[in-house]
DNA sequence: TTGAAAGCGCTACCAT
DNA sequence: ATGGTAGCGCTTTCAA
């Protein structure tokens, strides 16, 4: 009667038995950390082969004090194009060896940094607001010579804190240019934050803008509350707010992609329509603006390039240690079908 | 000039020698494998919380020999009923202490098997197209005491190698009651897979369904092709396929939502009505099925009870090598605005 | 109830 | 160009 389990796994140095060779030389062999003849390439070769050998990571991060993992913190799992950003981070990862963490959705995030402490990640990306995760857990990484980079950096000042951020004052520029062109003035703006909230300037920016490129000092906007949740529901919510305050508008931009989504059924079911009466814009040109009805006008940030860069620059400072400044991604209009050329549309 | 990078971490003997006591006396305070008097508990965790100490979890798991750490493998990232799933085991393992490894997109999946056994995972979902897979690394893991769940068991033989399912059957004869109840009898049905395509049963389970409940023998079915994708594209391609047959239907079924929602847009762009002119199921009740418009009459897997179930099973075989045998999760129906009462429509 | 000490399987330094 | 070997920071057995 045999075991049917055999979790005995062969380790370096019986590959180095067979081999004929030392254990070292195996090492060396698949860390290509310094020169083994070919002869003995292929001997330690054969022989990990045959015994079916794999390196033990967790025994080789133990001793070089570096795991080849990282790992990704977000607070909305959900969200599709967080989902996107991450998935290319994981690729890019992979590609260099890095296995990736991705943690998400519990209700304390702190927590989670205390773990990525303990497993001993080289890096950790922090796609979260920034109110949720407390400076001293930023810290406490740092201070371990973790690499950080976050989205927004805002009331951090640690220097070697990287933010790499969207750029989505340019995103409202592009939206509200191409509104305008098509004879929008009456811009309405549907916020998942409020005033207050200091870590987006979406809203901020679209006072500006609004003011730059139409002369609207007080363009109408209707804002979430806390727990500031850009999601499908909100945008439904805060759409019919828009609908019932009798306030004009021709036009109705969204905090993303989500929330547009939400208040384009807001809106149908008000009986108006997309884009004959009113136009809808979102941001993020997640998968589902596409397939949406209308299709989605909305601003790409280009997530896959983004999170390739977030993975490129979190290896580099943890190759180097090297401080990356703070970066931003050019973000670019997709024209669909909710918006259309302006026809001021009778007050019902 | 000091240097402004402080690397050193304090281990567990630095605990053990600010509280007095010695080093084994920590591990077991962290442990809880044995009793420790209060008032060394008390004395060590102060220690430890002066020290900012974390222990290192990469030295305990050579030690341990397990890592406290699954993996997750599937070959759809950018499915929201992945999604979901993923971050319902996610977040069960935090809850037991476990960290998860997410892993997908790149092209050669087996390569990733080899990675999970050199960072010593304790176990592995495969939440992949069994094709895609071989089985001599389902068998590697095995070999090695990793405990595997995968979604289809079919074509490999091992009893240790759970099989968790989502019942496509059950969901298939969901939708077509429901339909045949709003009239419904020429039901076509839209997969992504093709005939011979084993790992996957939804489409013969519509047919069998189709016989059962309608009496239909030979339904009108449009498959895709290699490599067979569940896409938003792949809906609107099957869809116009099947418009442009001329083949009689009143309700079309889907492989999934993403394709009922590509499948909504060729039907609409074709002059036909959503549902005063036909019928649209999907399966999966993603996020976005409810927002569609109209929104998508759907079966819900309940994904959060599956993902928390996969790992819960998991966790079972990791710590009893337990064989838990094939299960099934159970689905319903639910019901928005894509399908309703047949009206025989004219033809155009 | 607590402590001492033997490894876990590697990496990388010091030899040769 | 290759080998010997000292640890990495823990867990756990054995002893007290």
């Amino acid at each position: 009667m045999e075991d049917s389990r055999k979790n005995e796994q062969c380790r370096r140095d019986d590959v180095a038995r067979r081999a004929g060779v030392s254990g070292a030389t195996v090492s060396y062999v698949f860390s290509h950390k310094r020169y083994v003849s070919p002869d003995l390439v292929n001997r330690v070769m054969r022989a990990a082969e045959e015994l079916n050998y794999h390196p033990d990571m967790i025994a080789a991060a133990m001793r070089r004090k570096s795991t080849n993992t990282i790992a990704v913190l977000t607070d909305d799992m959900a969200s599709p194009l967080q989902i996107e950003i991450i998935q290319a981070i994981q690729e890019a990862a992979m590609n260099s060896g890095y296995f990736t963490h991705i943690c998400g959705g519990a209700k304390c995030l702190d927590g989670y940094i205390d773990d990525f402490i303990s497993r001993r990640v080289d890096g950790v990306f922090l796609s979260v607001n920034p109110a949720t995760v407390d400076n001293a857990s930023i810290q406490n990484l740092l201070d371990r010579g973790i690499s950080v980079i976050i989205t927004s950096r805002r009331g951090f000042s640690d220097g070697r804190v990287c933010g790499l951020e969207l750029d989505f004052g340019m995103g409202i520029r592009l939206i509200i240019e191409h509104l305008k062109e098509l004879g929008h003035s009456k811009i309405a703006f549907l916020s998942c934050f409020d005033e207050s909230f200091v870590f987006d300037r979406r809203l901020k920016r679209f006072r500006e803008r609004m003011l730059d490129i139409l002369g609207e000092e007080d363009p109408v906007v209707f804002c979430g509350e806390p727990p500031f949740e850009s999601t499908i529901e909100r945008g439904y919510e805060l759409a019919v707010r828009l609908i019932e305050s009798g306030k004009e508008f021709t036009a109705v931009m969204c905090t993303n992609d989500m929330m547009a989504l939400g208040a384009m059924r807001a809106l149908r079911e008000h009986g108006l329509r997309i884009p004959e009466d009113v136009s809808v814009a979102g941001m993020d040109d997640i998968l589902f603006a596409r397939s949406a009805y209308p299709s989605l006008t909305t601003i790409s940030h280009r997530s896959e390039e983004y999170g390739r860069r977030i993975f490129g620059i979190l290896k580099q400072n943890i190759d180097n240690k090297s401080v990356v400044s703070r970066e931003k991604i050019e973000p670019s209009l997709v024209v669909r079908e909710s918006t259309g050329a302006c026809r001021q549309r009778q007050k019902t």
